[in-house]
DNA sequence: AGATGTAGTCGAACCGGTTCGCGTACCGTA
DNA sequence: TACGGTACGCGAACCGGTTCGACTACATCT
């Protein structure tokens, strides 16, 4: 019934109680070596009365691995966007699925102690590393300590290395391409804040090398905002955006913190969605959703992406020579309502 | 230099390599008895040498703990609020202060696997419980188990638990009582979702009472409103409470996830805030700055909680028989400018 | 000089599991 | 009846730390 918190709850006391040795316990538990079902049912008995479970340390310790993973995500002084915190819930429950526990180290410094404790002090099996830089020392040090990991986001070219990601790149060239298809000429690119942009997050420099490929591809003009990962920047930066450049008259998205904001500020300028002014982007499901209109995006599928990442750190962890995967994935764009044809350009008499 | 993870890599090869036993070595880091300085210099050397750390299960085994703490999170299923988010990452953070770990598990059943192994294979110190129902068997499967925690919100009348709250009732009280101060006589509460009600969640029902109790001692109607956790559900509701309750010209609001909906449903039924409609409520700071005009409320201090709670965790750890201490929060209303004197009430001629 | 104290170190036991090698009882078979 | 095989269980070693008691060498006090 109750916990084995207090009084000497441990194997040795279930033997005792059983009239067997400890290592019959342990067998007739895991069921590696064959005992007889009198004694196990016997056993059995005694574990179900006492509630006994074992102890999670010794066991990690005798069988050198601890059923734990490791989610590195970024420190909670940068507020994680929605889509993070989604993929937080989603490897919990990929793990849960599974029966791994997962630790949680904020790092996005790279000497940091949580991180360290992480790597080197054998509390988990492997790691989910979140929100990794194009250059990222984490890396060299995980794989400096032979821990098993996955990446969730993909640094500049290492082949060596097991990820998961987004195609910004790619998404955000059919967003463009779409865009194009209804007639738009003049479309603007949302991206994150400099600040981020400037530590050399993948995702906006993907996206933004997708975006200025495709803009030229379909002999666009195009123009990239960096922009706070919160509503008051993204109206601020549209409002600057429709003062500046009236001509604009769509929006690819990677930045979903600042919705509600552009919202605003298109409200604000008279600006209807999508009669006037198209949107589209990466999003978030129910973000997409939550905007009026709902949103025509890409939507992340960070349900899928956890699972994906949990399965492939389990093979990592079982076979940690097993050669290197990547996983790009390319949702399809959903339409909804935020695109329309281009508006009639309004021409001067 | 590189990790402890492939060779033998412990502190009886430490010890060799020093020409000592594993105990100087032990008392050498731990500084539990004196170690003379040339043996501690060379022990240190040999560590810095080799990058030497500590296996985490064998000093757990062996100490008894394991510098470890559960947050017991929501299930992903149903998405976690933004507050709650933020408390998340506040908490990981204040355990890093005081280098703890941070083991996550989702768990809102009361069977639940993860849960289950938290509280009874010794993998934690101590537990933070978060949403807390008004009954809620985990407390008591917590207290069957002598696991010490802290709830972040706290069930009926339960004197002898530990817990850090907000003062949900005194704090919607207030905001009646400042908008009754403004003149407004027709008020709404918009409350959390139907669901979450149903299953007995503090916070709304405290919410409800003080509203309730508000609104008779200041003579005022007043009008409840379950609505869902999104935009959507926020904007429906606040569409329909216009068109049947014209006359309601304010609301307090518990429900963060619907405020940008509130605000869209506004903006089209033509009211305008703060003119024509006062809103107030419990709302984590950031998103009452992120709404147009920015929200006169009572900001939830969650890094502050999270601090609190972890205080209180720790020293329930040290000392499980400490009588339990709560902590009802009670922020102060920060003006902004989303609330104003009532419109002047549309006489018929 | 002998008694006393103290700083520094060692060896062994212990934490609570898992796993390997071996012994024994019992079975069928030659 | 002797033999080999199998089913079942036991004891000991091990995982990698911490902690306690004891021992040594040397300084101090009388």
């Amino acid at each position: 019934m109750s916990g084995p918190q207090g009084s000497g709850m441990n194997i040795g006391e279930i033997a005792r109680r059983a009239g067997v040795s400890r290592s019959t316990v342990s067998y007739a538990l895991s069921g590696k070596r064959q005992v007889s079902d009198a004694t196990r049912r016997r056993i059995q008995d005694v574990i179900d009365e006492l509630g006994y479970r074992p102890n999670a340390s010794a066991r990690a310790l005798a069988e050198g691995r601890t059923r734990t993973i490791g989610l590195v995500i970024p420190p909670a002084s940068k507020r994680l966007t929605h889509m993070q915190l989604d993929f937080v819930g989603s490897v919990v429950e990929a793990a849960a699925q599974v029966d791994l526990d997962v630790l949680l180290s904020p790092s996005g410094g790279d000497h940091d102690r949580s991180f360290e404790r992480l790597v080197s002090e054998s509390r988990v099996d492997g790691v989910l590393l979140m929100e990794i830089r194009i250059e990222d020392a984490r890396v060299d040090r995980l794989r400096d300590a032979r821990m098993p990991f996955v990446g969730i986001g993909h640094p500049a070219n290492d082949p060596q290395m097991c990820w998961v990601d987004i195609d910004y790149a790619g998404l955000i060239g059919h967003c463009v391409r779409h865009l194009a298809d209804l007639g738009h000429r003049s479309i603007a690119l949302l991206n994150r804040s400099p600040e981020l942009v400037a530590t050399g997050y993948g995702p906006s420099h993907r996206a933004r090398a997708g975006f200025v490929r495709a803009v030229e591809e379909h002999g666009l003009k195009g123009v990239e905002l960096l922009c706070g990962d919160d509503a008051r920047s993204g109206q601020e930066c549209i409002a600057e955006l429709l003062a500046n450049d009236p001509g604009i008259t769509a929006l690819a998205t990677v930045n979903e913190a600042a919705l509600p904001g552009v919202q605003r500020a298109l409200d604000q300028a008279g600006r209807s969605v999508p009669r006037d002014f198209s949107i589209t982007g990466i999003v978030a499901s129910h973000w997409a959703e939550d905007f009026r209109p709902a949103l025509t995006a890409a939507d992340v599928p960070t349900a899928d992406m956890a699972t994906q990442a949990m399965s492939l750190l389990v093979e990592r962890i079982s076979d940690p020579t097993a050669p290197a995967q990547h996983l790009l994935m390319s949702p399809p764009i959903t339409l909804r309502h935020s695109t329309a044809a281009a508006p009639v350009p309004h021409r001067e008499p």
